[in-house]
DNA sequence: GTAAAAATTTTGAGTATTCAAAATTGTATG
DNA sequence: CATACAATTTTGAATACTCAAAATTTTTAC
């Protein structure tokens, strides 16, 4: 009836804080210290979880050489992160909450969630590929569907794009991503861009160009219209 | 964002429990080993919790007298049922769940809603007044909707009523009145109760009469058509 | 009115999670 | 290579919750 090993609210963020941080550095090790940070608890706390999650089997641990997700892991941790993004687009498209502030209420119910639910969620959003984001939802079976993306900061001049993509959490960020007409499915063209000064212009369809500093432009995800 | 006071799951399901005894004790104190044994704990663990929750201010506790919610206590008890029964009224709306199945759903859910997202499903509900099982959904501000019910325990013989609430969790018993029909909605006449084989025969419109145990008969709530 | 039964509370202990601060290890530097 | 610095792990302790079993109180029964 409800989801198939169990694991606590707790164990389930680590393991999803795990699946997102081993994206980013793709020898797959990843610091006690860095997964304590992005979990939001001090470094020993981290230590202790990570042994316990070794025991499980949902991690491979090396002391003082950083922790992976095991197969096992990744499979629970995109389990998690299914559950988030399912619940997202939910509340989004459905109970028409801001595209801005999902992202917290779903941190709480992606824990709370039984699959038959979820199931139905799932059916009624007419199986989603992806979320109000634009990050991609995996499947029941653990596949996640990928697409190739060029963000704002590195692809081509006065050629038109789509947004696709968004890869942040904070409201204020997204809030601002909305003022400014980014939101995923607008087209742009980006018009200059000053490595030096580390800013981007950016124009959106039938819009006034606008600036971006470069780690904003990073976060945005583009691709080739149609 | 979320809720006001921010109680622990556990101290809210307490009091959750604590309020649907007290309606049924109605000088108010509540015995804690009753309470243990509808929470599902050991009576060692009520106690100590009882004592936690009296420090809290959420209920009034006499030592081997008995429990009762506080003014405090019951805005609470009262906030989490309200979740509770208008998650369940969307999952079955809005979701297709079952009428049978939901309660268990509504019970892990029920913790994890902000009052946000609440008020966002009574709205898409048409601000409901009573849930799936006929029981009142309590308003935001406390208010809970009453009407006089008698029960087909106690109703008069060969007078048209209709099922007003059936106040039973138990999914088997739930099936059980949707095979015989017996839904919140369907008219009912009670044809005949023999006290002393402790029967009742309840025939639903346009159905053949049938056979109900007293005890069962007493959790089907009536009141009169129109 | 005392003994047995029932309910309740207390005690001691365990799990899951957390922190702060001390100890350890590894790395980089001169 | 020794030393200083940073990261990590260990240690000791706290909170929230739970149980089993012992101790206590109340009720019931004779």
């Amino acid at each position: 009836m409800s989801r198939s090993a169990e694991l606590t609210p707790t164990v389930e963020n680590y393991l999803k804080h795990l699946f997102h941080q081993q994206q980013q550095s793709p020898d797959g090790w990843l610091p006690t210290g860095r997964l304590a940070a992005c979990v939001g608890v001090t470094p020993g706390t981290a230590t202790t979880m990570v042994k316990t999650l070794a025991e499980a089997g949902l991690v491979d641990y090396e002391p003082r050489g950083g922790v992976r997700l095991t197969s096992a892991g990744e499979r629970h941790a995109l389990g998690v992160i299914r559950r988030h993004r399912l619940i997202e687009l939910f509340l989004v498209r459905e109970l028409d909450l801001d595209w801005s502030e999902v992202h917290d209420e779903a941190e709480r119910l992606e824990h709370a969630l039984s699959d038959k639910v979820l199931e139905r969620i799932d059916r009624l959003l007419g199986y989603p590929q992806f979320d109000p984001h634009g990050d991609p939802i995996p499947r029941a079976g653990g596949h996640v569907p990928t697409t190739e993306y060029q963000s704002l900061a590195e692809c081509a001049l006065h050629r038109a794009f789509v947004v696709a993509r968004v890869t942040a959490q904070d409201a204020v960020f997204l809030q601002m991503i909305q003022r400014l007409h980014l939101v995923p499915g607008t087209r742009v063209v980006v018009e200059a861009r000053d490595t030096a000064a580390q800013t981007v212009t950016v124009r959106p369809r039938s819009r006034p160009a606008l600036n971006l500093g470069l780690p904003a432009a990073a976060k945005i995800l583009v691709t080739a219209p149609g």
